[in-house]
DNA sequence: TGATTATAGCGAACAAAAAGCGAATTGCAA
DNA sequence: TTGCAATTCGCTTTTTGTTCGCTATAATCA
C-alpha cells in the first residue's frame, strides 16, 4: 500500500521527534510541527497512517504512536483475504484484491472484550444466541448505540441507548419485549457494541 | 509500547538515581526529585511504567524497583478475553475467566476467504447487507450448511444448501424469495460459511 | 466525462487519559 | 510492635485524543 507525499512528512516528523524526545509528540505538538491548525487533520493523517501498518498506537492514549521500523512488519496473524463483494443473491463477486479483514478492523487498538449472547433480545438487530458481541470498554455512549449496561448494580443487559432528559431509554431490539427506562443516575454504561463475531457449528 | 513524556522524566530519574546511588530510590525520594507532593501520584507513575513493562519491581516492597532495560518487548495479539456471557435482556455476566476469543477459534487452519455481504438474501439467518461471511473453501457441503455457489457458471449465491437426488436446491433466508432448484452439474460450491463478522459505524 | 472515492484541510464540542493532591490505611521488616 | 514505606481512595485539573460537519482537490472508475 502507497504512501502519500504528506503522510511521508508527517512521518519523518514522528521519527525525528522521537529521536530527539525519547516520547512520541501529543496530536498537538504534530499540528504545530506540521502546520496544521486542525487537530482533527492530524488525527486523519495518524489513522492512516496506522492502517497502512505504518506506525502502531493505542486509541484514545496520549503519546502512543509507535512508528514501526521498516523490516518490522506484518503479522501473519488472523486476517482473512476480502474476497469481494457477494450482492444478494443476484450476480458475482470478483476482485482478488488486496484487502483484507481482521478482528483489528473492528476494534482497531481500543480496549476490548468479548461477551457471549445469551438469548433472543437483539433478535431484530440480528444478534442472536450464541454470537459473540465485540465490546470497547467505555463509560458513555451516544444516542441510539448498543450498549452493555449495568442497571441499578445487579442487572446487565444489551440494549441501545437512549438519553432523555435524566432518564435512560433502553431499548430492546425485539418486538415483543419492553423499553426499560430508569433513571440516568442507577444506570452505568460497561461499554458499547464494535461488532459481532458469529461461529457456525 | 509508547512513554508520555512524564513518564520519560520520571524513568531518566530513576536511571540517574540508580546509576549514582547504586540502590532504587524510595517513592518519597522520588517525590523529592521530581517535585512532587503527593506519593500517591508517585505511585500512579510507577504503577503506569511498570504497566508498560518498563520496569520491574516487588509489590510493597521499598526501593525495589528494577528498570528493565530496552530490549523485552510484548505484543498484542488479536484475541479479545471473553468476559462472560450475557444473557438475554436478564442478568449479568460474570466469569473473569482466561477464555479469549479470535478470528482464528471461528476458521481454524482451514483455507479462508471473506466476502463482504450485499443485500438482504439471507435476513432471516441475521446475515445482513455490510457484514463480512467467513468462508471456507471447499467444492463440498453438507444438507443445510450456507455455501457459496456459483450456479450456471455466471452467478455466485450465498443460500443454504440442500441435495435432493439429483437436483439441488439452493433455499435464500428470506421469506420473500423463492429457492433455486438447480440440476447437481449446474451448480459448483465455492465455499461453506464458518462465519460472520460485522461491524458498527 | 461525469461519478465516486481517497486525501487534505478547518473549527468546535466533547470524551478520556494523564497528572496531580491529601488523607487514611495497610503491609513489610526489623 | 512499631515505624517507615507503600497502597488505596476519592476527588480536581490539565493535557490529549476523538468525532462531527463541512470544504476542496486530486485520483480512479465506469
Amino acid at each position: 500500500m502507497a504512501i502519500t507525499r504528506r503522510q511521508k512528512e508527517i512521518l519523518d516528523f514522528l521519527n525525528a521527534f522521537v529521536s530527539r524526545n525519547g516520547y512520541s509528540p501529543s496530536f498537538e505538538e504534530i499540528a504545530r510541527g506540521m502546520e496544521l491548525k486542525s487537530l482533527a487533520t492530524v488525527h486523519k493523517h495518524i489513522s492512516n497512517l496506522e492502517k497502512k501498518g505504518l506506525l502502531d498506537r493505542v486509541h484514545n492514549r496520549s503519546r502512543s504512536i509507535d512508528v514501526i521500523p521498516p523490516g518490522t512488519r506484518t503479522r501473519t496473524s488472523d486476517r482473512l483475504p476480502l474476497a469481494g463483494r457477494i450482492a444478494a443473491g443476484k450476480p458475482v463477486e470478483a476482485s482478488e484484491s488486496y484487502e483484507s479483514i481482521s478482528l483489528h478492523d473492528v476494534v482497531g487498538n481500543r480496549d476490548c472484550f468479548a461477551l457471549e449472547v445469551r438469548g433472543d433480545s437483539m433478535r431484530d438487530e440480528h444478534i442472536v444466541n450464541g454470537d459473540y458481541v465485540l465490546v470497547e470498554r467505555t463509560r458513555t455512549a451516544r444516542q441510539g448505540e448498543i450498549v452493555v449496561a449495568l442497571v441499578r448494580g445487579t442487572e446487565t443487559t444489551l440494549k441501545r441507548y437512549y438519553s432523555e432528559g435524566n432518564m435512560i431509554r433502553l431499548q430492546p431490539a425485539n418486538y415483543e419485549m419492553d423499553p426499560i427506562l430508569v433513571p440516568a443516575n442507577h444506570v452505568s454504561i460497561q461499554g458499547r457494541v464494535l461488532g459481532v463475531l458469529r461461529k457456525y457449528r
